[in-house]
DNA sequence: TCTATATTTCGATAGTTATCAAATTTATAA
DNA sequence: TTATAAATTTGATAACTATCGAAATATAGA
């Protein structure tokens, strides 16, 4: 991963609502969670914001590849990117 | 680490001038460079910004608590705050 | 088909930011 | 003290962004 990309995904998170989005996704894709899709519609209310800017955010975080989004009927599905994460993990040396 | 300070990282990292200054104070932070200080004067003429630009994003990785620095006489020196980045690793740690 | 609901797109706006040039400050050395 | 050099501050501007309301779209079900 380069610098680009890093940043990127830096700037992805770098907004709190966004970030918060993106927590709440991760941790619906935990092993507490396991199978169970998540859904956007069960999440939204979690957040001061309007469906609009949600759907900006969820957006802006799939730009970065750190999400990918699937629809299902009426609803919207998140999951994290493993790969994305895993790469930016390791651009930070973080051990 | 809550999510208001993590974000506060996230946009001092989010942009690419100041991400990579970020990262070349920390490579010259490791242990093959060890005991030498990271002179800001030693790493600028690799950035095609001014030197106001680079103060101003020094400021903002320190505001973020990402580096402290320490003018050595004419010269500024930068280090990586180890603590922030081992607290901003463990929120990351997604799994 | 018509209706209800979840999501997206559009258009606008207030606030933020990266960058620079010019001026200023800080520190060393002559 | 004067000169030089490194860094900072100030003031300005162009570009970007988070957010919203309104309108549009997509999907399921009656």
């Amino acid at each position: 991963m380069d610098a680009k990309k890093a940043t990127k995904i830096m700037k992805a998170l770098s907004n709190q609502n966004r970030f918060e989005l993106f927590m709440e996704i991760a941790k619906r894709n935990q092993s507490s969670f396991e199978g169970e899709d998540c859904f956007v519609y069960d999440i939204m209310d979690k957040f001061n914001i309007g469906a609009p800017t949600v759907s900006h955010h969820l957006k802006e975080l799939a730009n970065a590849d750190l999400i990918t989004t699937e629809r299902k009927g009426k609803l919207l599905v998140a999951k994290i990117n493993e790969k994305t994460m895993s790469e930016f993990s390791d651009i930070l040396n973080i051990k």
